[in-house]
RNA sequence: GGGCCCUUAGCUCAGGUGGUUAGAGCGCACCCCUGAUAAGGGUGAGGUCCGUGGUUCGAGUCCACGAGGGCCCA
């Protein structure tokens, strides 16, 4: 066992299970109340942050992606509360609308509407409500196992009276205006779930691709017997409703023959046409206006005393079917839109479950979804069909049901976009977009963003406050429940007590101002992101308390996923404030890309390569998974899965633990008891003593870290923080803890080794805060082993804590330059010692080193690092270059440039011919002439010039910076005896591993080889012993059954066995 | 059809404000190290920076056109 008798810190396991400390650090935190004290740490600070978060809808568990956003969410939030801003920490779930409806539908084995208004609508909701209530608590739990820490007793949800009420209150600002109306138009619609869809909701991701008939139907022109017009459509079913046939009256059409038949069609499409056909006439799109014809199901009762017509129509193209558009404006938006210019009838065919109506004779009765072969079959039977094919494009589907969408007249409330669009844009343009372009995304959608329809004719959600009057066709909206109450003339006492919401809301009649009759609200609930566009007003006090809520709004910050959000969210925000209070509701937008699986591909759970972030938590841990996110740029996908997973383990997560494993393994076999920190303050403190070269490095890094790090996330550049702290780490790894080993390990107790110790602690607890906002399990099992457990006056927790502040003073340019050169001078000497085959471990006898720099001339420390890096008994350094290579002397051309334009390229001719001879002959820092080719002279400053070396063939070296290292390889038979003690020292400590001895336990070495191996032994024994802990070494094996661990080694092709005991 | 974005090594991605020798990780080859190492490290191979023109002394970077992909809108 180590000894911990005066050990402050609890040992760290290097084989840890990530998720499993998690989970004791989740209960930990549970038991200490830390939430609680997290929330209320900057309760009555001055300075305020405000974020709002988007509601994450309360439907089913959350997934990686949620936990993505999430990880941002929280990111910002505690590195807020470190910098002692105060917060709100609130949640929001988003629990109304029909996605919850579609889900509890399912859940009752509900097919359509009817189903639920046999249900009971009362019933219904409570049943949504419930599940928005139930996936709410498994969203937190699943939340707080992210290690995202928010107010969870206090989240919103947009269900509540407050918000609900609260958007009562901005539609009636918005009918007082006038931009709230009632509108009779085409849409599309969703025949499963009997509901409009809103343009919002035609998201790309809801179109796929289908095959359609694509049928091209003959149109018999009453006036010119034989004579057709051809029209093409892949919706055959709207050809019941057909009233009209538009041409393009600038296009050329052609009267082609066929046999007996004469048919009209735009010249640039006669590939519409099968068989062989003539052309007779060129004629303009405009003379074939007006003309007659026999519409394709003249026969159904609906189409009584519909004249059809060929009507003109600047949008018909020759790019597609035959120039001739079939027009059905009860069938289709454009078509709606022109047959309003044109005063077209309308015909509406289907009700609100694709059903078609009586009026449609044979179909009555039958679903829009199965009359397509049976309406091709009847205009064949009838000669009209001219040719059919399938057609597969991509068709636009109900995003929750996946059910295909069709037109349908409808009348819905609409809040009329024009008069908003330019303010709501000027506000748009006062914030800050994540990335930049989602300000011309933003500004995209507003500029072509129709009137936006509010209504839907569904039962969970809100309840539009419009009381229509039956009777005078006026209609009025309410603006709060005490309106309601002062208004209401019958059913209050059926509402009071309920949420307001249907049916209880639906009791509640008001008088008509007008004619004075008893008005009923419409049955209509409202849009959902209504329901999310208000939060920055219900959530923050808006009704309540106008000062409370100045406090908080406008929001410095949101954080979303982009697609889809600056027609959504994004969007209904800014509409809302500006129609209330007429300024941005929040200050900076950070939009972030969409995951994906490992290869790049979308995750579905259909496809299998969905992760669920329950699992993803328990096998990679929260750590790792925030980690992925950090890193990642977030205008791009993130491809997520266990293996980019594994890779952040590798590179950072186990390096850094390993760190910490090493400084608490050796500091606890010191007693190593750090001094207190200062201030309660985690950042390095003074240097004390005579600090080596390592420490001064490592702390100016730090502190450069540190910077970095909060300049990263002051502006939310959470990959720029990231991954500056993944190359501290690797620095911290590589360089600080690889060279300082032997300080931690050897026996003296020095000023040294308390300065090595007291400087990585230092750096440890420091890094554990500027993690803490990023991996807050890793940051806390630091943090409390390293600075709670021998400090209690500190803060109870890292959450608790300040950012570390930046010392300017510990910078040390210098410093850190003289270090970077020379590790790239091992670097080079690795590369000599590759070249020459000669192992590391073998000592050579020197290196010369060439270093224009003279980094390691000035600095013997940094020198000494080199040579032990390079295992050389000594390093020459070689003042020219001429004995080992050539000069090659090249412009500084961003100097030169400004500087001589164009004569730029007569310089590199003189320097390339020149350069080296005046280089050579100039002292440094001297400026020199240069004679240019047309006799005229310029004069440089050194500066302006780079001197690069081109080493001569067989030596190893690198031009690139003017560093060369050559090593002299001859082995004399004393380091070839050397080397071989160092292969001794390794093969006994891989036995002493093996053997399972600890770190501090002392051994006798047995050992039984040839000659050469005693050699070794004689001149090499002390240090052998010494790296080996031994107390002494026996020639000879240990007696049979003596407690011995003992193994066949090959040293240098010589065999050999050693044989290891603990001493007592 | 319009708008925006992207295209850099086999793969995934970095590469303010133009600077002549474009980087990392993974993968690959060779090698090394190892009492922080179920790890890690080094060296190296691998690139017409999508193409074509242009601006410039100089273009991965700026401009135009084109190709391919993505997103948004019609």
């Amino acid at each position: 066992m180590l000894r911990r008798a005066w050990m402050p810190f609890q040992p760290v396991e290097t084989r840890l299970d990530f998720a499993a400390q998690e989970q004791a650090l989740l209960d930990w935190w549970r038991a200490r109340g830390l939430l609680a004290k997290y929330l209320s740490r900057n309760a009555s600070a001055p300075t305020r942050w405000s974020f709002l978060d988007g509601p994450i809808t309360a439907n089913n568990p959350m997934g990686v992606h949620h936990a993505g956003g999430r990880t941002y969410k929280g990111l910002f939030c505690r590195y807020h509360t470190m910098l002692g801003h105060r917060q709100r920490y609130q949640n929001g779930f988003d629990s109304q609308g029909l996605w919850v409806e579609v889900e509890v539908e399912k859940e009752l084995g509900f097919k359509s509407k009817r189903d639920i208004e046999k249900f009971g609508i009362a019933a219904f909701v409570e049943r949504c409500k419930a599940r928005v209530l139930h996936y709410a608590g498994v969203q937190t739990q699943q939340s707080l196992r992210l290690g995202y820490w928010m107010d969870w007793d206090h989240s919103y949800y947009t269900m509540s009276d407050e918000n609900n009420y609260c958007i009562w209150l901005i539609l009636k600002r918005c009918s007082e205006r006038g931009l709230l109306y009632k509108g009779h138009d085409v849409m599309r619609w969703c025949p499963r779930c009997s509901t409009g869809l809103s343009e919002h909701e035609i998201v790309t991701e809801g179109y796929v691709e289908v095959t359609h008939p694509g049928l091209t139907v003959r149109l018999p022109l009453r006036d010119h017997p034989g004579a057709y017009l051809l029209v093409w459509t892949t919706t055959p079913w709207t050809l019941t409703s057909n009233v009209a046939v538009a041409v393009n009256p600038a296009l050329t059409y052609v009267r082609v023959e066929q046999g007996r038949d004469t048919y009209y069609l735009v010249r640039d499409r006669l590939e519409m046409l099968r068989g062989g056909y003539r052309v007779r006439e060129e004629l303009p799109g405009s003379a074939l206006v007006g003309w007659v014809y026999t519409g394709p199901f003249d026969d159904l009762p609906a189409q009584r005393g519909v004249e059809h017509r060929v009507v003109p129509w600047r949008d018909v193209s020759a790019a597609e079917g035959t120039g001739l558009v079939h027009i059905a404006p009860g069938s289709g938006a454009e078509d709606f839109a022109l047959g309003r210019d044109l005063g077209l009838p309308v015909l509406a065919p289907i009700d609100e479950f694709g059903i078609f109506a009586e009026p449609y004779g044979w179909l009555a009765g039958r679903h829009v979804y199965e009359v397509g072969a049976p309406i091709r079959d009847d205009l064949e039977k009838r000669g009209l069909l001219y040719r059919a094919e399938e057609y597969t494009h991509r068709y636009p589907v109900c995003w929750r049901c996946g059910s295909e969408l069709v037109f349908r007249l409808v009348d819905e409330w609409f809040i009329a976009m024009d008069p908003l669009r330019a303010p709501i844009m000027a506000v748009t343009e006062k914030i800050r977009w994540m990335p930049e372009f989602g300000l011309e995304r933003e500004l995209d959608w507003l500029k072509n963003m129709h009137d936006w329809m509010i209504s839907k004719k569904r039962y969970w959600g809100l309840a539009l406050p419009i009381w229509e009057c039956r009777a005078c066709r006026s209609f009025e909206v309410i603006g709060s429940e005490d309106e309601l109450r002062e208004r209401a003339v019958e059913g209050w006492d059926q509402f009071a007590g309920h949420t307001p919401h249907r049916p209880w809301i639906d009791a509640v009649k008001i008088r008509c101002p007008r004619c004075g009759g008893p008005v009923s609200r419409i049955l209509d609930v409202g849009n959902p992101w209504l329901d999310a566009g208000i939060v920055p007003y219900s959530t923050m006090g808006y009704r309540r308390d106008r000062a409370a809520w100045r406090e908080w709004f406008p929001a410095d910050f949101i954080t979303e996923a982009f697609p889809g959000q600056y027609r959504n969210w994004f969007y209904s925000m800014l509409v809302m404030s500006k129609v209330l209070e007429n300024r941005e509701p929040f200050r900076t937008c950070l939009g972030h890309a969409m995951v994906r699986d490992e290869q790049g591909r979308e995750m579905h759970k259909s496809w299998g390569n969905m992760i669920e972030f329950n699992e993803a938590a328990e096998k990679m841990g929260s750590d790792v998974l925030r980690w992925l996110y950090a890193v990642q740029n977030p205008a791009m996908n993130l491809n997520f899965g266990y293996g980019p997973a594994d890779d952040v383990r590798r590179r950072f997560i186990l390096p850094l633990w390993n760190i910490y494993a090493f400084f608490v393994t050796y500091a606890a076999l010191d007693g190593f008891t750090p001094e207190p920190l200062r201030d309660q303050q985690v950042a390095l403190g003074v240097l004390r003593g005579q600090p080596s070269v390592l420490d001064r490095w490592i702390r100016a890094l730090l502190h450069r870290l540190i910077r970095t790090v909060r300049e990263g996330l002051d502006r939310y550049d959470v990959p720029a923080a990231a991954r500056a702290i993944e190359r501290f780490v690797e620095d911290l790894s590589l360089w600080y803890v690889r060279r300082g080993r032997r300080r931690y390990w050897k026996s003296e107790r020095d000023a040294d080794k308390q300065a090595a110790n007291q400087t990585l602690y230092e750096v440890l607890a420091a890094l554990s805060c500027l993690l803490a906002p990023f991996v807050p399990f890793l940051a806390e099992a630091m943090y409390q082993n390293l600075v709670r457990s021998i400090d209690t006056r500190s803060p109870e927790s890292v959450h608790l804590c300040a950012v570390p502040a930046a010392d300017p003073a510990a910078d040390d340019p210098e410093l850190i330059e003289a270090t970077e050169r020379t590790r790239q001078l091992v670097s080079i000497g690795r590369s000599a010692r590759n070249a020459a085959k000669v192992r590391v471990r073998q000592p050579l006898a020197s290196a010369i080193i060439v270093d224009r720099s003279g980094v390691l001339q000035r600095d013997p420390e940094l020198a000494e690092h080199l040579r032990d890096e390079l295992n050389v008994k000594a390093l020459r350094f070689a003042e020219s270059y001429r004995t080992l290579g050539r000069l090659e002397v090249r412009p500084r051309f961003d100097l030169l440039g400004p500087k001589f334009g164009g004569r730029i390229t007569e310089i590199v001719e003189a320097l390339r011919d020149r350069g080296e001879a005046i280089v050579e002959g100039t002292p440094e820092r001297e400026p020199f002439r240069l004679a240019l080719a047309r006799g005229d002279e310029i004069v440089l400053e050194r500066a302006e010039v780079e001197v690069r070396v081109h080493w001569h063939p067989g030596l190893v070296g690198a031009g690139e910076t003017g560093a060369w290292v050559v090593l002299d390889a001859t082995l004399t038979g004393d380091l070839v005896r050397e080397g071989m003690a160092r292969e001794l020292v390794h093969q006994i400590q891989q036995l002493r591993k093996e053997a399972g001895f600890q770190i501090a336990d002392r051994i006798t070495l047995y050992y039984e080889g040839d000659s050469a191996l005693a050699e070794v032994l004689r001149t090499h024994g002390d240090y052998v012993l010494r790296e080996v802990l031994g107390e002494e070494a026996r020639a000879g094996l240990p007696p049979a059954g003596a407690p011995v661990h003992r193994k066949a080694l090959r040293l240098d092709g010589r065999e050999l066995t050693v044989g290891i005991a603990q001493t007592a």
